[in-house]
DNA sequence: CGAGCGGCTTGATGCAGGTCAAGGACACCG
DNA sequence: CGGTGTCCTTGACCTGCATCAAGCCGCTCG
């Protein structure tokens, strides 16, 4: 269950819904709140974003939209997580990006791109929220600073991809994995031994990583043959940091 | 009246509104309407956009910026063509992307991320315009619907990178190079022959393919003995497009 | 004019990573 | 319990493309 400071909040819903659905527009805006996209609305700007807005569950597999089909709106992440991806002509999938809270994909769509460029699925028990698409429209014709922070998202994820396209070309897999270590490793820059657990399944890292789960697993192999890593399944301790600088630097 | 920070600048801009330079105004305003982003503007408005924005012209491997710098704002094209890139760790360039007119790119500075994500340099004489980024900011403050050609363009972008994503990694060359040829013959859908010149140089094709310029010219040679295209320099005519469909196909 | 250079082609060779295949660890289920 | 599933690992092999190298053409420029 998600807690709210009620008051003030609850005073502006009553008024703006009809009061049945409060708590849920409450717990909406509170999560909407947490995306860097809505952060700065005011208190009165964001109820009427999350009046536009309703919750989806997902349970673990489940496609939240394929690509082709007309859109709704665009998401943001609640908890779970779930994977973007396209599928080659053969058939496998490609997996773009992998979202999770507070992150929210699928902006494009309020565009000129109608339909959804690729598809969408839960790699876990997840719930997101859809903004309603022709409700936030709306809201970006009378608030136009709103449109400044979407284009702010959206350039991060264009600037990602750039990224991704070159590291796709341009370097291996050690170069790449090691580089998504050291961004895992929670203390950052410090260079003790940090452990963490891997957010996905190996299969699903590889995939991100744009390489097959074998190649993935020699990597990893190779890692920890060299001394710079223990992995135990999900479990993962980065040993020699500087080691993996090196890697990533390249 | 939007103060500039140079003094000889603010003149210039000045004259401009006042008419001695009005016919360089007039002139982008004419290129800008081209652009699908300012399309449906008003004559105001894009008088408006036009106040705000220079000219510049590029000689043939001249930069027009590069990674990591601060931006100024975003661009036009007006005419040549000017290709994106960014280096790899070991000097090459990967190619992302190349505008040619009417195209707009590097909208990305304008939100969040301040500096160019990658460099950019004309491939042959090229003019474009300069979109001063404070300017269009206000604009856009006023004129919300605005924005929205602005997600539009920038959702293209992505789009458009999330394919290449795929299509390097999913994709061989003889596919890739078989779509990009069918999308280059004019009449489309034509059975009949078609010939083209090709825009840029093998070399840059081949690096906007993502592949060597070796790799596309055996690739050329391959389609050739197949009976599917004749090649003479940058002369190219389309033999057997239903072959390359099958091609384009996969 | 010849030298040099950039673009293009073609051949020979190497390698990162994909594919196929087999097997182990672990979970869930009738 | 054994059966069937997913996930992961490791080995043997294959292949698309990069790389290196050599040579051809057409150009610009001293």
């Amino acid at each position: 269950m998600i807690k709210i400071k009620s008051g003030a909040y609850d005073g502006k819903m009553q008024s703006a819904s009809s009061g049945l659905n409060s708590s849920r527009q409450v717990a909406i805006s509170a999560s909407l709140r947490q995306s860097r996209m809505f952060a700065s609305l005011s208190p009165g700007d964001l109820a009427a974003v999350a009046e536009g807005c309703s919750l989806r569950s997902l349970q673990k597999g489940e496609t939240l939209f394929r690509e082709g089909e007309k859109s709704e709106g665009f998401y943001v992440m609640q908890s779970g997580s779930v994977s973007i991806f396209r599928l080659t002509p053969d058939g496998r999938e490609q997996i773009i990006c992998v979202f999770r809270p507070p992150e929210s994909f699928a902006e494009v769509t309020l565009a000129t791109v109608e339909s959804y460029p690729a598809n969408a699925v839960a790699l876990e028990p997840s719930q997101v929220i859809v903004v309603n698409k022709s409700r936030f429209r709306d809201l970006i014709r009378r608030q136009p600073e709103l449109s400044l922070h979407m284009l702010g998202s959206m350039s991060i994820h264009l600037k990602h991809l750039v990224q991704s396209l070159q590291d796709i070309k341009g370097r291996q897999i050690e170069h790449r994995l090691a580089d998504w270590l050291l961004h895992q490793a929670p203390g950052g820059a410090a260079g003790c031994p940090v452990a963490f657990e891997l957010p996905v399944t190996k299969k699903v890292l590889a995939g991100q990583l744009g390489v097959t789960s074998e190649t993935l697993s020699r990597t990893l192999a190779r890692f920890r043959t060299e001394g710079l890593i223990i992995v135990e399944g999900a479990h993962v301790q980065i040993v020699d940091s500087p080691g993996l600088r090196a890697y990533a630097a390249l």
